[in-house]
RNA sequence: GGGGACGUAGUUCAGUUGGUUAGAACGCUGCCCUGUCACGGCAGAGGCCGCGGGUUCGAGUCCCGUCGUCCCCGCCA
């Protein structure tokens, strides 16, 4: 292999296959760095020596597939090049065989500077010969190996569920696959394995696990991808932390295999206090957290601020940012999306100016060094368009929500924006520092549905309430909380995942609470259902996103570095150039008309 | 569905207040070169300025539309 030669193999013929990565023609003198997955070699042909073999080098272009047969020689000490491992020594070519040509590419894979995405994507083979690439699927390979190895050394089976499966109305949209068989039918790509794996607990495979393709169709970001890998695991008799150590176990071997040694068990932190400190319920622990500083204010105070005194009112802090210019704070009120209510003071200077007292507390709770950055979010007082629906104390709750969340938004556009000053997101090469891991419990059951005017699940409705709250079912729903958890690193959710209900009892008051009839319930899940009535152990499990783990690892900042075929925000693949529309016949034998 | 950024040579980019023949680097072609490794030197080819309208004596530059890529909000149980 082309990165495998070193000094002590001085003296062995070898052959190397590879791509021409760069050619240095000096005349009587043609060096040609050969390139294949393992890294470069230099192959040397000297007019003097072998007059034929140096006159079909010369004919040698970028990304030819050449075979190269020739003695490996220690480099004289002035001509190592120490930027390479194999650069101690070099191949003394005797054979060269062009195994095909390559017109001239797009791109090289070699160049330091990358083309746009849409060429990157477009020719998609040139790019993954990139080193970068190169890494990033070999990282994820080792990666899902470790997962899979130690998963397996646990107990746990991989178990394969369909990809041709039913189409269930709650949760994202599904891909459809029409059936020719019976026109009109539809099957539906999963966007979980969810009910099969739990049917796998009911059906004694106590400990299950897969890594699996799901689909959803959504719209993309940076981290989203209509087609991604779940880390899928699903066991009988849990309780939610032996979940999490098992998540835990193999993230460490994951992590360990990219390099990295983590320390676990990982810290914890309910919902509430996630969106109360992080507006999110994704915190990144990188930076601090935010502070509440009602208290800071008089009276009086909020009422010249014109600020509603019922709402929270939150001081983000950014360390290190500096002070801001007037163009900086102009560059940053825009970062500010405006949720419910919520209103921003970014000029904290004028705060100290014309309320030093309210000022002056808020650095001392916030803890706020001369040189962070300060920004005040709070609710307006101009009385909002109430809605009145949900009774009273979800929207009490949802204005408090949307100046949390409005602020979390804003404290990780900053934090984007000043990466630089701040320095938090560079990797320190400390496991502790780079990669914050954190689980976030006790998940709110339901969330209100404003379109829909009803209350929705938010996790699943499979997901088991905590039993203090089951009589709060019907008279609270707001205030259920449910068995359910989320991974979090970075700031990234990474995985997601609840006991489950295993009583039918049970799933039938949720899907009442859900506002789903008897009927309807049935329609949408009639087999799991009865399935429940069989003996059902108590089980739960969860789902991490294997692409975004490999993602952090790799340190790239989308989704795309890590997939070798991904799609563009369009849902376009590049190369293939998918989705297409699809001839006549097709559709008239799977009963379809397409609507012009 | 909404907001923002970008689109000029094969590639990455520059292009002033609207003004004559649109530039650079890398890549490509040819020649020279025996220790280069992002080789070097000389010469050369290469442009529907994304596409379609408009304003103007004159548009890469201004306006409208459209297509594509990226980022964000909504959405993603």
């Amino acid at each position: 292999m082309c990165g495998a030669l070193r000094a002590s193999d001085s003296g062995k013929t070898a052959v190397l296959m590879g791509w021409v990565n760069r050619r240095r023609d000096l005349g009587n003198l043609i060096f040609v760095d050969v390139r294949d997955r393992t890294g470069v070699t230099q192959v040397v042909f000297n007019k003097e020596r072998d007059p034929a073999v140096h006159e079909k080098a010369s004919t040698l272009r970028n990304e030819y597939v050449i075979a190269v047969i020739g003695k490996a020689k220690q480099r004289v000490p002035d001509t190592i090049n120490k930027n390479i491992p194999t650069g101690e020594v070099e191949l003394i070519a005797e054979e060269l065989r062009t195994l095909n040509e390559s017109k001239q590419p797009p791109f090289l894979p070699g160049e330091t500077v990358l083309p746009n995405e849409e060429m990157r994507l477009k020719y998609r083979y040139i790019d993954l010969r990139r080193d970068a690439m190169q890494h990033n699927i070999e990282l994820r390979h080792k990666v899902s190996i470790a997962i899979r190895d130690y998963l397996s050394a646990q107990g746990f089976f991989e178990i394969e569920t369909p990809f041709m499966t039913r189409s269930t109305p709650e949760g994202a949209r599904d891909y459809l696959v029409p059936s020719r068989v019976q026109p009109g039918s539809f099957y539906a790509l999963p966007q979980s394995p969810q009910l099969f794996k739990q049917i796998l607990m009911i059906s004694g495979f106590d400990r299950y696990f897969q890594i699996v393709r799901c689909f959803r169709d959504e719209d993309l970001r940076a981290d989203r991808q209509p087609e991604f890998t779940q880390i899928d695991l699903e066991m009988s008799y849990p309780q939610p932390e032996r979940v999490w150590e098992v998540v835990e176990g193999f993230l460490t071997a994951a992590f360990k295999a990219a390099g990295h040694s983590i320390k676990t068990p990982f810290p914890r932190m309910s919902y509430d206090e996630a969106i109360r400190l992080y507006g999110s319920d994704k915190p990144d622990m990188r930076l601090p957290a935010m502070t509440d500083v009602r208290e800071a204010f008089t009276a009086a105070d909020l009422t010249t601020l014109a600020v509603n005194p019922s709402l929270p009112i939150v001081a983000i802090r950014i360390p290190q940012v500096g002070e801001l210019s007037r163009k900086d704070r102009d560059e940053v009120k825009p970062l500010f999306i405006a949720k419910g209510s919520a209103k921003l003071f970014e000029d904290f200077k004028r705060m100290e100016k014309n309320f030093p007292q309210a000022a002056a507390s808020i650095r001392e709770k916030s803890a706020a060094e001369a040189s962070d950055l300060l920004v005040v979010v709070a609710g307006d007082s101009k009385p909002g368009e109430h809605k009145s629906e949900g009774g009273v104390k979800p929207e009490v709750k949802q204005h408090d929500h949307a100046v949390y969340t409005a602020a979390g938004l804003l404290r990780i556009a900053l934090a984007q924006k000043y990466a630089d000053r701040h320095g938090a997101f560079k990797k320190s090469g400390d496991p502790d520092k780079d990669f914050r891991f954190l689980w976030v419990t006790d998940f709110p059951m339901f969330e209100w549905d404003e379109d829909g005017k009803r209350w929705a699940a938010a996790h699943h409705p499979f997901t088991s309430p905590h039993e203090h709250d089951m009589d709060k079912l019907e008279s609270d729903p707001a205030a259920v909380r449910a068995l359910a958890y989320d991974v979090v690193l970075n700031g990234t959710e990474l995985g997601s995942g609840s006991i489950r209900i295993h009583r039918q009892d049970i799933q039938r008051k949720i899907f009442h609470a859900l506002g789903m009839t008897e009927d309807e319930a049935h329609s949408r899940f009639g087999f799991f259902l009865e399935a429940l009535e069989y003996g059902t152990p108590p089980h739960g499990g969860i789902a991490l996103g294997l692409d975004r783990i490999v993602m952090i690892l790799a340190g790239a900042d989308s989704l795309r570095e890590v997939i070798p075929f991904p799609k563009t925000a369009r849902a376009v693949d590049l190369m293939v150039d998918a989705p297409t529309p699809v001839n006549e016949a097709q559709l008239k034998e799977l009963g379809i008309q397409v609507k012009k």
